[in-house]
DNA sequence: CGCTGCGTTGAGCTTCTTCAACGATCGTGG
DNA sequence: CCACGATCGTTGAAGAAGCTCAACGCAGCG
């Protein structure tokens, strides 16, 4: 079990460059959650005492409304950290966490990391790309929300899955579409409409979690997306 | 004039702990350049080859739909950086930066930052710590985007606003409510029906630029924030 | 003085959400 | 192994929120 932990630990990009005997060290300041399916990990406005490294499993990262609506920010899978912005600026989490399967994560507390962090320039340099990055996707996410209506949330969605899956055609939706719809900032029953609008106008074929693309020229005109764009968003 | 910039430099919270010399350096790789107002800066989609820092005057970071509908997603004044994040991890801008007024910027190519970075740990500590803040503002907008309607993003704004002027109840807009409306997102047009509506409630007083809060309760009620949120946001 | 950009208001319309009902699926406990 | 409940997904009807288009007042600036 342990095995496994260190595998993925060291392979994670967080941790590219730092040596052994650190990842050791690593496995010393933290410890193995586990978490069932639906499980909180944290809460919004909760201080950050540490970050989290999935192990197995996928968490998503997400806002409530006063209404109780949720809004996915992010969804994480094997060896990406989450909590770790809030946990590194020692402010409270930006938002909630929880399993969206029976998930394992390794937990980091602060000032353990702080530690690394300072003896290790890679780490930091590791941990500005990934922030980067996010920052970058969180750029996007807010044009998106702003700019563009459902289907070219939609339409976006699925050209960036399917480029992310080497331009296949056929896509298989990782998420329920109630999930699919809360990360696009709308609700399933919304999402099941324009799901069906594009069906019928012959744009995709939907069976289940099984999408089609079968006219990606239209889906592109949908998205605002250009050629390029959907290349370089390819996370 | 290079005193000047040399101070705001200097004073900047990306350069603290940075050691004098090092500012000269930088003063050696980079260089000043100056904007009129509305003048474009970069170009989402342009390959970073380095960032900005604001010297003088007012900077917008926005996105624009596929209709020109802006949404603005930052605004930066003097000290702050802006584009290091899309340069540090060598991506094209994720969108547009233009002045709003005359402004100066201070711009560093990427390169010569590079080196900076790795002879300098507590430079990545600081950039670490701002792209940490800016993912968490972010996460912020995303969250009122998608699941506040526009009169709750509003009152949020003017309550974070308040907070930060240290809890006065009499505001002064420094953007056009053009510009305000497309930081929250939506159009002018809705945005003077709703601050009028707000005014006939007796909950704000609105003249010109000039915005007084009459009932903070109701402005909070409206926000969804509690009062520990508000205190909190304040960057 | 006229032009341009900002701000406001009205009318109409589109999009999306809400509420409700129902079928299908899946996991669980009897 | 079946039956039940819970969750998911879909569809319809109605309503709300916000956008578009248009007109107009106003201020600032060349």
């Amino acid at each position: 079990m342990p095995l496994a932990v260190n595998e993925i630990l060291q392979s994670c990009f967080l941790f590219k460059g730092l040596s052994g005997s650190y990842i050791e060290q690593l496995k010393t300041i933290g410890k193995l959650k586990s978490f069932n399916k639906k499980e909180a990990i944290f809460f919004e406005g909760e201080p950050a005492k540490g970050f989290y490294i999935v192990v197995s499993g996928k968490v998503k990262i997400f806002k409530l409304s006063s209404e109780g609506r949720e809004q996915i920010l992010h969804i994480f899978a094997q060896g990406e950290p989450f909590g770790e912005a809030a946990a590194f600026a020692d402010m409270p989490y930006p938002a909630n966490a929880a399993a969206m399967e029976n998930s394992q994560a390794f937990y980091i507390p602060r000032t353990g990391f702080e530690r690394l962090l300072k003896e290790n320039p890679s780490l930091s340099l590791n941990l500005l790309a990934i922030l980067s990055k996010r920052l970058m996707i969180f750029a996007r996410m807010i044009g998106d929300l702003s700019l563009k209506e459902v289907p070219g949330r939609l339409a976006t969605y699925l050209l960036i899955s399917s480029a992310q899956k080497g331009g296949t055609n056929s896509l298989s939706l990782d998420l329920t579409k109630t999930q699919l719809a809360s990360l696009l900032g709308t609700i399933p029953e919304t999402l099941s409409r324009i799901l069906s609008r594009m069906q019928k106008a012959g744009i995709i074929e939907v069976h289940g979690a099984d999408i089609t693309i079968k006219n990606r020229g239209e889906l592109q005109k949908i998205s605002g997306l250009t050629q390029d764009d959907v290349g370089l968003t390819i996370s």
